[in-house]
DNA sequence: GATCTGAGTTAACGACTGCTAACTGAAAGG
DNA sequence: CCTTTCAGTTAGCAGTCGTTAACTCAGATC
């Protein structure tokens, strides 16, 4: 039975699945919590349901958990942003729609966010290298709209601008309390459209 | 000689003030690297010279170093904050003031920025509440000064704000390579003032 | 229904780390 | 000059953590 691989009929195969699932959505609370040194094996485990070395049936090692994560954050953001410009109706259609795209992962997986940015440096070499690669990728798709917006513009700075807006939209784990997400988006919209002087002003 | 403890005038307490501030500048690169947990006390005295338990000759516990570290960081904040707002010439110029000021310190100490969002948990709960309470004291004079301008937002609100500020300001460690910071200081505080409401146009 | 597979368990290892103990020697002080 | 202080050293303890080993047993396979 070499190829009915991508088919998974079996109740065993459902619930591996689902238990994958579930030490990933806990390393993503717990890592974002408490950092991924702060995070024992016995921690993750537990929070999945199960109890320390169970965690090695599904990954090979700690450092793989958030490789797993990153690796498919960083290509999610990456892959959507792709979609999200080929969709556009033109660049200042594009970069609103980029925002909307951002604020809408940082509001949804604020948890994510912050373990990306602040666990990168655990990684192997190999993984950092492929998660900076899809991070760049994305950093120059927004660059990319920018200087066709604003062609006169050193691309270097509108690097900064970008990472900048980035760090607006990411406040979300800062100021998650007090006001609910679905008044936060459009405000944070709104500023960042400002920083980026593309306001509706 | 029991008054004579704020002058320091022999060879051997200025090597110690030498070597406890040698401690802070390595604690705040090395903690701002690798993390806090990432970091080994034998780590952090051979970046200061000296070797493994001789910083406990300076600080209590490896917790009391981060405590230094961002008490003093969150304090000085603060402080800067009123200063710059008492001595404004108006709340206009006071927010561009608080903008500055807070570039300025961004660009100035990045490794001490990522430390202070990055470890804070690994702080015991006195010295958490303490710095806690000074962050909040700081966002508040940014909010106060944003109210007087915009008296009819819900406060709620310019708390957001102020956050994704901060954020947007505080992405320098990110995008630290490729610009020299006196050319990224005026982008950011354009960015800052326009994601605001209050630029110049 | 017998066999095999593999996700789970507990026990234990080796390495590391925060911190303490005991000691050393040069500077401070009378 | 003799005593005290104290920033530094090395050795070692106690605890934690990532990972492996050996085993168990329910579900998949034939």
């Amino acid at each position: 039975m070499p190829d009915a691989v991508r088919e998974r009929p079996t109740a065993r195969s459902r619930a591996k699945d689902d238990r994958r699932t579930a030490l990933l959505a806990a390393a993503a609370r717990l890592f974002a919590l408490r950092g991924f040194d702060g995070v024992s094996i016995e921690d993750l485990g537990a929070a999945a349901g199960v109890s320390g070395p169970a965690v090695y049936r599904h990954f090979p090692s700690k450092q793989a958990v958030l490789a797993a994560l990153l690796v498919e954050a960083s290509a999610r953001l990456h892959e959507g942003g792709l979609a999200v410009v080929a969709d556009a109706d033109g660049d200042l259609d594009a970069l609103g729609s980029l925002v909307r795209f951002h604020a809408d992962f940082a509001l949804g997986r604020p948890d994510v966010i912050r373990v990306q940015d602040r666990d990168l440096e655990s990684l192997a070499d190999d993984e950092r290298r492929t998660v900076r690669t899809l991070q760049r990728s994305y950093v120059e798709l927004w660059v990319g709209v920018l200087a066709r917006l604003a062609p006169d513009v050193d691309p270097a700075h509108l690097r900064v601008r970008a990472h900048a807006t980035f760090g607006l939209l990411n406040s979300t784990p800062h100021s998650a309390a007090g006001v609910p997400a679905a008044a936060v988006r459009p405000l944070l919209e709104t500023m960042a459209l400002a920083a980026l002087g593309h306001g509706g002003s």
